[in-house]
DNA sequence: GTCATTTCTTACCAATTGACAAGTTGCTTC
DNA sequence: GAAGCAACTTGTCAATTGGTAAGAAATGAC
């Protein structure tokens, strides 16, 4: 297995991380490569979710309403650390399946073995840490842009920041996240690309 | 200062925690007791955040938008730990004012004796993680109500969660909360209460 | 108490969005 | 190629929400 872009990954998030040899190993014995096919899950609902720092590819988390419908909840490009945090964090089934939208390449750890790391290389901890607030901050973001921004605008933020976004994924499911219909999606393109 | 409020409320969060003599007075040592009266702020913009324990009282958090206009982002009840994770965490600038809008009152800390505490007492580390996890889950449940439910809906939510919010807070904070105009919660109250 | 200010409600109209149905396009399967 | 299916767009109408203004109610200053 070539740590490497593991170990890149790591440092890049938290600029402090110590290359002692012994930590090192340890931590990249944690983590198994793990490659997804276009459709396969990373997680199931009703499954525990697992801790996936995925280094290529396009992902999707949703669940469903009341009625039935999908409802997509996050879309993941790579270079990020991908996991139901309710599920992954306090142990519960997950609400949430998360598939593959492209192939996706990165390395795959469970709870038991990352708390296995951050006992034994505590520089690691800072990494988990880092991570969880950062998936925070950008839910907070998108719950103050569903709170004080048009459908259009978010549209039109959705492009400027994700515009890969549109290659990958349909528009219905681009719809449901921006928390519109299909249909009030498609007349937002139409008059933003008349613009 | 009596600690023992505080630390009941940590081995609330977290079942394991452990009282060795030791670890309990460190922790202890790094919290001071604080109290807010009615209007002062927790958090200021522009300045770092704090990390509350808040075991009494209530707690609006805000920002602005483009147009210079309020917008609610979260309230904190009573028994939840209140910090702004970007500032607090990542050593940032706070951009949302954290105001009691009852007297409040907990324990206080920072992020350098918070870490300290993480250092000196390894089994606190579990409640700071087990906190940082709660706080997420909150978000993305609101989150996904913003998308998946109507005005009405969440309003109905609102009340039934939190109905104490009603009490305390101005209905056009509880408007900007919900994603709404004042006027437009003023129509769903009306509408609700009609059934 | 009065006055002034803010908050909340209501009314009116405009803009946005949803629900439903029909039509087009593209893809898959046979 | 034809048939079937899903994705996307468009049109129509209804429901929801926003913008503005006016008035009622509550709050605070004096």
């Amino acid at each position: 297995m070539n740590t490497e872009p593991l170990l890149n990954f790591i440092k890049a998030t938290i600029p402090h991380f110590k290359l002692d040899e012994q930590g090192l190993l340890k931590t990249a014995e944690c983590f198994e490569e793990l490659e997804l096919e276009k459709g396969e899950f990373l997680v199931k609902i009703g499954k525990p979710s697992g801790y996936f720092i995925m280094l290529e590819g396009y992902l999707r988390a949703y669940t469903f309403n009341e009625e039935g419908e999908e409802i997509t909840t996050y879309f993941f490009p790579a270079n990020r650390v991908v996991f139901e945090v309710a599920s992954f964090f306090q142990g519960l089934p997950s609400e949430e399946n998360i598939i593959a939208l492209t192939k996706c390449k990165g390395f795959y750890t469970s709870f038991g073995k990352l708390n296995g790391i951050f006992h034994a290389v505590p520089e690691f901890r800072e990494f988990g840490r880092a991570v969880l607030v950062k998936e925070f901050v950008a839910y907070k973001q998108r719950t103050l842009s569903m709170i004080n921004k048009t459908a259009e605008e978010r549209y039109a933020q959705l492009i400027q920041t994700n515009r890969d976004i549109f290659q990958y994924a349909q528009l219905k499911h681009i719809a449901s996240y921006l928390g519109i219909t299909d249909t009030s999606l498609s007349r937002v393109r139409r008059e933003f690309s008349s613009k």
